[in-house]
DNA sequence: GCGCAACTGATACAGGCGTATCAACAACAG
DNA sequence: CTGTTGTTGATACGCCTGTATCAGTTGCGC
């Protein structure tokens, strides 16, 4: 078993340029031989590396998936040294925002695979469905204890409560892409609906950020 | 000036054939020929009546944002006899969520345009853009005239609040779309924010602070 | 040395794409 | 009738797609 290269850098680094693409002409411009010239390889290399294409369009959303979870982690982490309910949602939400740099390329790459799993759910079986449900109750949990310490109305549905903030982040980025919105002021609406929810003379300032 | 047959009748049943390939399998399903098969002409008619594929692009596209509005107009219709800002709110976003045939067709095509949308935005200039808008501002006057009503807290920006609305309403959408969630659950968790909007307790609840 | 396995370059295949071309046909104007 | 205009079928162009093939070359175990 030799192994002359280092397979998992060859992949990442031609799925990364598949991203790249993504990102910046939409996957219906990642044909094999353009993610092949954006990662400097040959298309042959690409063939070796990823059998069928489907393969590594897979492989590459997998890696989204996994950068924007890091992402995730970090803002979470970042979100004050005795996190608070809010403050965590906060984090989770505006991280998700393409506000910046890393959440536009990663919202906009999302997107190019949003119509692709749509129209062909096959593609979507593959990759982890489970992870939006998780950060929904996770969402949902931190509404919870938010209750608990009296900051969040009693009569509100946790579940429902957390799923519509999602929702609302969701479509708040769709909005920012689109162009019909800044990432700013996509950050002003989410931070006057939290300030609805925890009550508006909470202990936190509405646009936290980082 | 001899017109022997009905140009626009024959341009809507291409670009609804066009509107029909992309709701079931996508636009990048949508090449010429396939229009032409599923509208039952030839190719050479889809060439004749639409010179490019970007005019059928765009002309199918207006057609589906007139049928939305159409649709839109009947739900506000149908609002109920004396149409409270709360019931013309509720049919607008639930009027726009996929729960049936309709509108689950309306939003799987518009999500087919999304990413194209996004990836070609010289073909965004050319539709009305203004629209999602004009819908915004639509939506806030109506949390205004229920904030006079005493149906809505005071302290609460009525453009704020329209646009998440708007935005949430978006992200359910795709997340049923997704079959991340049925159509019943999205109006549930619409459905509650409504409430949490809309005192559910009846007019002038001074339950939020400040 | 030999042989085997990993790896790669060049090139070809069949097929779909958007678009263009050209001859033909239908109907009406004069 | 002729001529003009609107409409159509058949077909071809050049390009791009994903995938396959096959002869190479490299490096390591033996």
């Amino acid at each position: 078993m030799s192994t002359r290269v280092d397979h998992e850098q060859r992949r990442a680094r031609i799925a990364e340029a598949l991203l790249r693409i993504a990102d910046t002409q939409g996957l219906q411009a990642a044909s094999m031989r353009v993610v092949a010239a954006e990662a400097g390889v040959s298309l042959r290399q690409v063939q070796y590396y990823f059998h069928t294409k489907d393969e590594l369009l897979i492989d590459a959303l997998a890696r989204l998936s996994a950068q924007l979870q890091v992402r995730m982690q970090k803002w979470i982490a970042a979100a004050g040294s005795p996190p608070t309910p809010r403050s965590i949602v906060t984090a989770i939400l505006s991280c998700i925002l393409p506000t910046d740099d890393e959440s536009r390329r990663i919202t906009r790459t999302y997107a190019a695979y949003y119509t692709l799993v749509l129209s062909e759910p096959k593609l979507a079986e593959q990759h982890a469905t489970t992870y939006p449900d998780m950060l929904e109750s996770f969402l949902a949990k931190q509404v919870r204890a938010a209750q608990q310490a009296g900051e969040v109305a009693a009569a509100r549905d946790p579940e429902l409560t957390a799923a519509g903030l999602l929702a609302m982040t969701n479509g708040l980025g769709s909005s920012v892409l689109g162009g019909q919105r800044s990432g700013e002021a996509a950050l002003t609406v989410l931070g006057h609906h939290l300030d609805e929810l925890f009550g508006a003379g909470g202990p936190e300032s509405p646009s936290a950020a980082k």
